[in-house]
DNA sequence: TATTTTGCACTGACCAGTCAGTTCAATAGG
DNA sequence: CCTATTGAACTGACTGGTCAGTGCAAAATA
């Protein structure tokens, strides 16, 4: 059977749950194979024998991680497109699909987050490549709305894009760290506010 | 006499700029004291005279940053208060602080994000306070600005404080560390725009 | 004189990566 | 069926190297 891969498959995400916990809270030298090793329930020797280093594990782990949170903000994006929304409506979506991404992966965000802006880093050209996809997502919605009149032309894309993805990111890692008691509604509520420009004014 | 004291403070700063530069770039594990006292032109043993741990200089060195981060904020609103300026204009002129300081101090910036929202770290704790007084700066003019009316009273003082630190943070380190050609008023003008409203409509 | 810095050798803990050996599911042969 | 064989998957003790922190005598600075 396949039976193999299937078991393999299934280490390899075993490693990476027990990596991604591990190094958000600690950091990545701060976190030992052996630790990760022990955490997934298996040997050190087979950490080695599915990766060819710390390093390669790892950035597998960020492929696998942003591969997650780009399909969920396309996803987004394409429902509200699908069901005629405005770009607006999917920015608000994308919002929404960010929240729901940290909720579900705290651990994930807090690591990319910790890692994005080192240079001179093993895996500085994987998390380049990775983040572009990200923020091409937001980059598109916003340079549709600004075609189709709904949004400003005068918007700065790139940095409007940087600067949404990194609202959320912040809040939602705040949310999580230091306002747990907080609902998704009321973050999703406060960055939305923030988006429609309802801050100022009443 | 005062020279004394000097002469420590100055070898303490030596040691804060070689530290913060190696920590932001490789993280606090990756970076060795050897290192350190290397690049602050001084002897390992100068490193142990002046602070008792690794761990220590590190604790020393965010709440030397953070201090310096929140007296600008502070500084940012006041002004515009004595100026007879609105909430609003206090915020937008807490958000060319910001990016001034992160101008000034991108490694700090980067290693202050990257430790931020870790768990289970030995400094944890000074962290907490440390980012308590920087929203708390933000926290207050929005309170002032709900109750003289200019800002909507329905906004989520906290979560709100969070999202913008957030958004200034995350777009002035993408700004550094992608899009370096930008000026800062280019970022600055992008961000104020997201304050006040004007990205959707025209 | 008192404080601060230097230079350097040393220790003990820790850790990434290796490798010889074990386990076991799948398959082939009788 | 049952047993033997194969090789992928896994194991964990071991190695070579690294690094935080120490100790201390001598030198520089004020």
């Amino acid at each position: 059977m396949d039976t193999r891969s299937n078991r393999r498959q299934a280490t390899r995400t075993k490693l990476y749950e027990a990596a991604v916990t591990l190094i958000a809270e600690q950091g990545f030298s701060a976190t030992t194979v052996d630790e990760i090793a022990e955490r997934a329930g298996v040997a050190k020797g087979t950490v080695y024998y599915n990766f060819k280093s710390k390093t390669e594990l790892f950035e597998e782990l960020l492929r696998h991680g942003v591969g997650l949170l780009t399909e969920s903000l396309r996803t987004a994006a394409d429902g509200t497109a699908a069901r005629g929304g405005t770009r607006v409506e999917a920015l608000d979506a994308m919002i929404r699909a960010g929240l729901v991404f940290i909720d579900r992966y705290p651990a994930f965000t807090q690591l990319y987050v910790a890692e994005l802006w080192r240079t001179n880093r093993a895996w500085q050209s994987t998390l380049l490549v990775v983040r572009q996809e990200a923020v091409a997502v937001v980059e598109t919605v916003l340079r549709e709305g600004v075609a189709g009149g709904e949004l400003s032309d005068e918007i700065d894309i790139p940095l409007t894009a940087a600067a949404l993805v990194g609202m959320v990111l912040v809040a939602a890692l705040d949310w999580q760290a230091f306002q747990r008691e907080r609902s998704i509604d009321d973050v999703h509520a406060a960055l939305s506010r923030l988006l429609h420009g309802r801050v100022s004014g009443r």
